[in-house]
DNA sequence: TTGTATGCGTTATCAA
DNA sequence: TTGATAACGCATACAA
C-alpha cells in the first residue's frame, strides 16, 4: 500500500459521474448552464474521488498559468519581504499565486531566477532587478510574448512603482542640516556601486548647496551585509573630527550604526544622530526609535501586483506610473548638532 | 507590432536546425550522445529564437514540476523568513523552484494556499501549518499520490525538523529562575491558543518544580501582532508586585516587552529582566541585546528543504528526523533580580 | 545516432 | 445541454 495512486483526472470524474470530460469541464469551471441533475452528479463524483485539477494542463491548453513571478534582490533585508507581502497579499485576492525568487544580489543567480520564472510561463513579472542591463533581451522577449512585467524604476517596465528616494534623501538631508548637523556621514552599503545612487546624489547636493564641499571620508562604501555596514560606522565613528550624524542607506545600515554607536558609549541623539531610509517594522521598535523616511514597500508591492494584474487583465491598458509619496518619519534617533562639538577631539 | 509573438518551441527549433523533435529533446536534456554537427547546429537554432523550455508541458508529460511548495504562518515575523532563505537556497542549489504561500494564521487561507499547491502539483510542501487538524484527507492525498511532505512536528510527515522548544523554554526558565526572579511575566502572542503550549508547560513546570504556583495573571495571552503584545506587556507591567521578567514567546513579543518597560522608563537588566525565545537577526541589534533561545531557522530550513528533496530524489529512504540543538544566547536584556524589589510597590 | 508516433490532462471547436 | 475530437509542448518507447 506505499505504491504512488496517481491523482484522478477529469476523465475518471467523467466516468464516475457517467457523463463526458467536456461536461466534467464546464461544471468545475462553472462556463456553461448544465442540468441541475448533471451538475449534482458531477460534483459528488469530484468529492468522491478528490478531484483537483491539474494546473500544469490548463496551463499548456489554455496558456495561462495563474502565476505570476516575483525577484528580488535581498532576502535579509525586511524592507524587500515587505514587498513580497504585499505582492501576495494581492496575488492571492485575485487567485494569482506567487513563484518567489532571491538574486541574493548575484548576478548569476539572477539571471537564473529570471530564466525559471520564463520556463515556468508565469503570467506576468514583479521584478526588482540588480542587474538590468544584464537582461535587456530577456525583458525584450517577454514584452514580444505579451507577458507584462512591472518594477522599480530601472526595470524599463510599461507600469512602474516609483519610491522617489531623491524627494526623500532632500528631505531627510533638509532635516539634518536644520539640526545644525555639517559633518554627516554616509553608509552607502549596497549591492554594487551604482545602487541608491539618487540618494548619494542628493546627500551630496544638499551639501554644496550650503557651500561646503563633500568630504569624500564621510562616504563609507560597503556591501549590504550587517557585519561590512557595521565596520563601515566604525570607520565613520574613527573619523576626527567625527561626524555629528549619520546616514544610513537603509535603516540595516543605519542600525548598525546605532550599535556601532552606542557600543562606543555614544547617546543617540545627544552625542551623535542616526537616520535611515525605508521604515522598516523595526525601526519604530529600537530605542530610540529611528528617523527614516518611509519606502511604504508593503503599499508598493500591493501596488506593483495590481499594476501586474490588471495590465495581465487587459494589455491594452494605457501605461501607468504610481509615485509613493515622500515622507520623513522623525523619531528619537535625530537631535540638534551637540553644543560641545566634536572640533575639541582633534588630535594635534 | 504589438501583437504577442508565440514563443518558440521544440518543434521550431527543429525545423530551423533542420532536425527532428526527439533530437532537440536530447540536445536540449543532454540525455543522450549527439553529433557534434547536428548538436551545434541545434544549439544556434535554440540560441536564434530564444527557445526556452515549457515547463507545463514537461509537468505534464513527466509527472514532476521542479517547484516545491511552501507554505508560511506569518509573514510579519523575521522568524518565518528565516525557513523561506533556508528553504530557498537549497532548492535552487538543486535546481527547484519555491511557491511561495502565506496563511496569516488564517483556516481559509491556509486551507486555500494548501490547495493551490496541490494544483500545481508540486514535487514536495514543506508545511508549517496552523491548523493541521483541518487537512488530514489533503495530506492523506499528497501521501497517496507519492507526494512528500515535510514540516514541523505538527505536520505529520515521515521527515521531520524537530526545534526542541520544550528544552530550549526549560533552559532558559532555568537561566531565569537562576537569576533569582520567580514572578516571571508570559507574553503568549500566538495564531490559536494551542501553539507553542510546549512553551507554556514548561514555563509552568519550572516554576512549580520550586515549589510555586503559577500565577495565571502572569500569563499574558493575545494574537501575535505588535500591538497586541504590547498592551500584554503593558499588563503585565500593571500588576502589582510587578514581574521582575518577561518571557516572549518569540523574539517579536520580547521586543514588545522591551519597549513598553523602556517608555515606563524602567531599565533593563538593572530593574526588569526581558528575553524571547527564536534569535531572530535584530535581536542581536537592540540595546540592550535581547536574551533568547535560538531556534535555528535559516538552518532549519535548510534541512527541511534537503529532507524533502532527498525523499523526492529517493521515496523508499527511511523516515528522518532532524533535531535542532537547545542554545540559549545570553545578552544584556536579562541579570539579577533587583536587589530592591518590587515588593516595596504593593499597593497596602 | 536520429526519426516517428503516442499520450500526459485540459480546453476549445464543433456536432448532436 | 451534452458529447466527441483535436491540439497545447514535451518526453519516451520504439523503429530505423
Amino acid at each position: 500500500m506505499r505504491g504512488k495512486t496517481a491523482a484522478p483526472t477529469m476523465r475518471d470524474v467523467a466516468e464516475l459521474a457517467g457523463v463526458s470530460i467536456q461536461t466534467v469541464s464546464l461544471v468545475v469551471n462553472g462556463k456553461a448552464q448544465i442540468g441541475e441533475a448533471t451538475r449534482a452528479r458531477v460534483q459528488e463524483a469530484v468529492a468522491q474521488l478528490g478531484y483537483i485539477p491539474h494546473v500544469a494542463a490548463q496551463t499548456l491548453r489554455s496558456g495561462h498559468s495563474g502565476n505570476i513571478g516575483l525577484l528580488i534582490p535581498d532576502a535579509h533585508n525586511p524592507h524587500f519581504w515587505n514587498y513580497v507581502r504585499g505582492v501576495e497579499e494581492v496575488a492571492v485576492q485575485r487567485n494569482y499565486n506567487v513563484l518567489l525568487t532571491i538574486s541574493n544580489l548575484d548576478p548569476d543567480c539572477e539571471r537564473r531566477a529570471l530564466r525559471s520564472l520564463i520556463e515556468q510561463r508565469v503570467d506576468g513579472l514583479v521584478l526588482m532587478l540588480s542587474y538590468p542591463e544584464l537582461f535587456c533581451a530577456e525583458l525584450e522577449a517577454l514584452r514580444r510574448r505579451g507577458k507584462p512585467v512591472v518594477g522599480d524604476s530601472s526595470s524599463c517596465s510599461r507600469d512602474e512603482v516609483l519610491v522617489p528616494y531623491d524627494g526623500m534623501a532632500r528631505e531627510m538631508m533638509a532635516h539634518l542640516l536644520g539640526l545644525g548637523h555639517r559633518r554627516i556621514g554616509l553608509i552607502h552599503s549596497v549591492g554594487r556601486p551604482e545602487h541608491a545612487n539618487e540618494r548619494v546624489a542628493a546627500y551630496c547636493e544638499s551639501l554644496t548647496e550650503l557651500g561646503g564641499a563633500v568630504d569624500e571620508r564621510l562616504i563609507a562604501r560597503c556591501r549590504p551585509v550587517f557585519s561590512e555596514a557595521f565596520d563601515a560606522a566604525q570607520r565613520l565613528l574613527d573619523l576626527r573630527p567625527r561626524p555629528t550624524a549619520i546616514l544610513g542607506i537603509c535603516d540595516l545600515a543605519a542600525f548598525s550604526a546605532m550599535q556601532a554607536a552606542m557600543q562606543r558609549g555614544l547617546r543617540i541623539p545627544q552625542d551623535i544622530s542616526i537616520a535611515g531610509f525605508d521604515d522598516i517594522e523595526i525601526a519604530a521598535l529600537l530605542t530610540p526609535g529611528l528617523t527614516t523616511a518611509r519606502a511604504h514597500s508593503f503599499e508598493a508591492g500591493r501596488t506593483l501586483a495590481r499594476l501586474l494584474l490588471d495590465r495581465i487583465a487587459d494589455p491594452d491598458l494605457p501605461p501607468r506610473r504610481v509615485e509613493m509619496p515622500v515622507e520623513l518619519v522623525i523619531r528619537g534617533s535625530t537631535g540638534p548638532r551637540p553644543e560641545t562639538d566634536i572640533w575639541k577631539e582633534v588630535a594635534p
